[in-house]
DNA sequence: TTGATTTTACTACAAAGGTACTAGTGTAGA
DNA sequence: TCTACACTAGTACCTTTGTAGTAAAATCAA
């Protein structure tokens, strides 16, 4: 059974979503807040699992309240229900720590699977703002420069400039491709002169920058 | 309606997706394929509006005909649909266009749902992969290790540091901190064993990872 | 097959990087 | 004042990096 809380300062639809949840057995309403401050409040007495918080609402805005309610109880999951698709909103609630971000033009049934997916570790995000966070992570496209360098490197240096960019000196690279350092240190040159840098601090710069290589 | 291409190599699979999809008056099947080349001639054939494609297809995998049709056809949307949760995977196949990156575990009324979404302009990330996103975009919070280990830098070393993260060589260095370039390894040396690193290299990678300086 | 490219590897050398130690100066705080 | 630390700079030494030039085998497209 989900334990869910309801926050949003409008009677009417808090109880248009009740109506709406009472029908899922497996999804129980054990809390209601108008604002902020009530919702930080009644976390601690009534140990929801889930929070339907709606970001403008008096006292301490939904993101506020997500900020500290996060701090406090970690594992308790936020999915935000807002009118407004606001990229700052939406950022500045997921930077904070919210579990979902939905819009309140979303389908009873979409909110319905997002709390069950949120309850269950995931995050949610509606197609709406889906699509801004793509576009935002999408500055690549077709740049015809970059692809141009990038196509220039043979398929042995690219596999040495995933190994610069991992940080690995000469002989560790040797060592991983099976080669000689003698070897590394010819393609780690032609690397610098087709990229056009100096030294392998200026790869590992120029391959984050032109994203031609997945950190982390 | 909503014209449909399948792109997988495995025969079970379409078939099965066909039965789902035959239950849906809006959506049609108007072509298969079997691997990348065979998906990219037949985009030219049959104009689908939305492609679900498979990323572990032979002759031009899944990511590769995603750009490649992209480029050709920009309005067609194009839904991965893959087993595969590798972050490596997600990111290039959302940075080679593609509109939505479903697992091959999501419950079918999902798949359909998101064949609308994408038919509709809406991007789609599976739950999973959108915790990884958010997790990616998410490295604020209150995160004590880094802050202490940036606090232990001091001053100065924070300025070489900054000039190491532009790739600049020691005599450089020097030359901008109007210092030797044997007081710039003193303080190399002493960041490298504060960030616990071994070279320069290194250093550029934590410094990125761990976003004590600003890239671009 | 021919020719171009890629990949491999060597020698040799110059430059840069990195460590270890000593040491003087200045500054901030107990 | 005394101590701790930051900043500076040097010497010495060794390692790594990067360049140049030569060259052979493998691969691949024409």
């Amino acid at each position: 059974m989900i334990k869910l809380m309801l926050v949003d300062d409008h009677a009417v639809l808090r109880d248009g979503l009740k109506n709406i949840l009472d029908m899922e057995t497996d999804i129980e309403v054990v809390a209601e807040a108008v604002n902020g401050n009530d919702a930080i409040a009644k976390v601690k007495d009534e140990q929801p699992d889930v929070i339907l918080m709606d970001i403008n609402i008096p006292e301490k805005n939904g993101i506020e309240a997500t900020s500290i309610i996060k701090q406090l109880y970690p594992s308790v999951k936020i999915l935000m229900l807002t009118m407004y698709d606001h990229d700052e909103y939406f950022m500045s609630a997921i930077r904070e720590g919210a579990d979902g971000y939905l819009l309140k033009d979303a389908p009873s049934q979409q909110v319905v699977d997002a709390i069950r997916a949120v309850a269950g570790g995931q995050s949610v995000i509606h197609p709406t703002m889906t699509k801004k966070f793509l576009a935002f992570q999408q500055p690549k496209a077709a740049e015809p420069v970059e692809e141009k360098v990038e196509g220039a490197l043979t398929g042995r240096e690219k596999e040495v400039l995933l190994c610069l960019v991992k940080g690995m000196n000469n002989k560790e690279i040797a060592g991983s491709l099976y080669i000689s350092d003698k070897t590394v240190k010819i393609h780690v040159s032609n690397i610098f002169k087709k990229l056009g840098v100096k030294s392998r601090s200026q790869v590992v710069i120029y391959a984050v920058q032109n994203q031609l290589v997945p950190l982390t």
